[in-house]
DNA sequence: TCTGGGGTCCTGCTACGA
DNA sequence: TCTGTCGTAGCAGGACCC
């Protein structure tokens, strides 16, 4: 039998340890990303925070409370990208089937490689040195025949905390094919990818525990706890059956910015400026993207955190600030404020490539949209994004990608 | 405890045309 | 002409992932 050839690579504890990296005198203690304010919540603890029971999106609050004296730092989106950038370039050095999940982590397919480069645990260690020695961080790698196994194997492969500092795990976990289904049953059911606090809680009434449990139910009894697709897959998934390939370069389904507001808002008029904000931002990023939208929703979480969505889908694909605006408007005018809006969002699905290709209907009165577009985006690559903004945002930042991710500031 | 942001996918419902 | 059926698209909400 072959030796396993699908890599997941995790990077341990990533957005602190980049932090640490430009400030190693917080190295030994811990140490939170994340947002900071009331409504803020923990992105990535280091392994000291870890042992005061602080994990990654628990409310910033409660984290406090648990740590008092841990470090909190704000988070650098764009400082991550760009390590992140360096870490892919590693894993393209060795495959080009990288299938990237976030910044941190990643799958490769390395059935390529391997007269070349040797089998895929040796693979796996030849990551980790370069990661290490290239960019000054660790990371866990699992090795498996699937995705599914893969993942799995790169948790264990983790360091583990403890009172006493990180507890440095193995590095990278091989499961060969002949142990595969051992390895996985023994899971907690929760650990497949696709069960969350709602599925668990249906899986538990079935006294379901481990993905064991869950292989030894006939999958008709799955189906009708958890619904056709879901309960087909996951019990597909109980048996290793995961025939999912690594996909590089998925294209991007949506686009979309959302904000939690520091306090709530209770009118329309003061909610169309973020609305204005948050469309603005989604607009350029359509064009960056070269894609075009044809479905315009809207996301409105109140005080009580109850969250409606209303959408839009028009006949002409869109790309400019102007229409995503006008359309997100419409939507939320049906809208009652009153109560208190916590959060509101936008976002543009249905997309397709390249620019849009008329005016809409609406703008058959004022032809210049898309010139002034244009425009604007030359103005904002030469001297930045807060070089040019809408009239009525004048003395705000716009909205960017990583701007307050983990809640308002303090 | 009091819950972020950016996504994907699924389900149930409704409308509509063939 | 009316009614029922089927497939599809749109919409809203929810679950889940990192």
């Amino acid at each position: 039998m072959s030796s396993p050839s699908i890599l997941h690579v995790d990077m341990d504890a990533f957005f602190v340890s980049v932090e640490l990296l430009d400030q190693p005198e917080l190295r030994g203690r811990p140490v939170l990303v994340g947002g900071a304010g009331a409504r803020g919540v923990v992105a990535a603890a280091s392994y000291e925070a870890r042992a005061f029971g602080v994990h990654s999106a628990m409310p910033s609050t409660r984290a406090r409370q648990m740590c008092p004296h841990a470090v909190f730092l704000a988070g650098r989106h764009w400082r991550y990208q760009e390590v992140s950038t360096a870490v892919f370039g590693i894993f393209h050095d060795v495959t080009p089937l990288v299938e990237g999940i976030s910044l941190d982590e990643a799958f490769l397919d390395v059935s390529g490689g391997r007269r070349l480069l040797g089998d895929g645990p040796t693979i796996a260690a030849e990551i980790r040195r370069r990661i290490l020695d290239e960019q000054g961080l660790t990371c866990s790698v699992g090795v498996a025949p699937r995705k599914l196994t893969a993942k799995l194997a790169s948790e264990a492969a983790k360091p583990k905390a403890s009172i006493e500092g990180p507890v440095f795990g193995p590095g990278v976990v091989v499961v060969e094919p002949a142990e595969e289904l051992a390895f996985l049953h023994r899971h907690p059911v929760g650990a497949l990818w696709g069960v969350g606090p709602a599925t668990r809680a249906r899986l538990d009434r079935l006294a379901v525990r481990t993905v064991g449990d869950l292989a030894a139910l006939p999958e008709e009894a799955v189906v009708a706890a958890l619904g056709n697709a879901a309960g087909r897959h996951l019990h597909a998934l109980a048996w290793a059956r995961d025939e999912r390939a690594v996909v590089p370069d998925a294209k991007v389904k949506s686009i979309g910015h959302e904000e939690t507001f520091a306090t709530d808002h209770h009118t329309l008029e003061t909610l169309d400026r973020e609305l204005l904000r948050l469309g603005d931002a989604v607009a350029t990023r359509l064009r960056k993207a070269g894609v075009t939208g044809r479905t315009v929703q809207v996301k409105i979480r109140f005080h009580d955190f109850r969250t409606i969505t209303r959408s839009e889908t028009v006949p002409e694909a869109i790309d400019t600030a102007h229409d995503v605006v006008r359309i997100a408007r419409r939507l939320l005018g049906d809208v009652d404020p009153s109560p208190g809006v916590r959060l509101l969002g936008v976002s543009v699905a249905h997309l397709a490539e390249g620019a849009a290709r008329q005016l809409t209907f609406d703008d058959a009165e004022t032809p210049g949209w898309t010139g002034a577009t244009r425009a604007v985006d030359e103005i904002r690559d030469r001297f930045g994004d807060a070089a040019i903004i809408p009239a009525a945002l004048t003395g705000r930042r716009p909205k960017r990608r990583g701007d307050s991710q983990w809640g308002p500031d303090r």
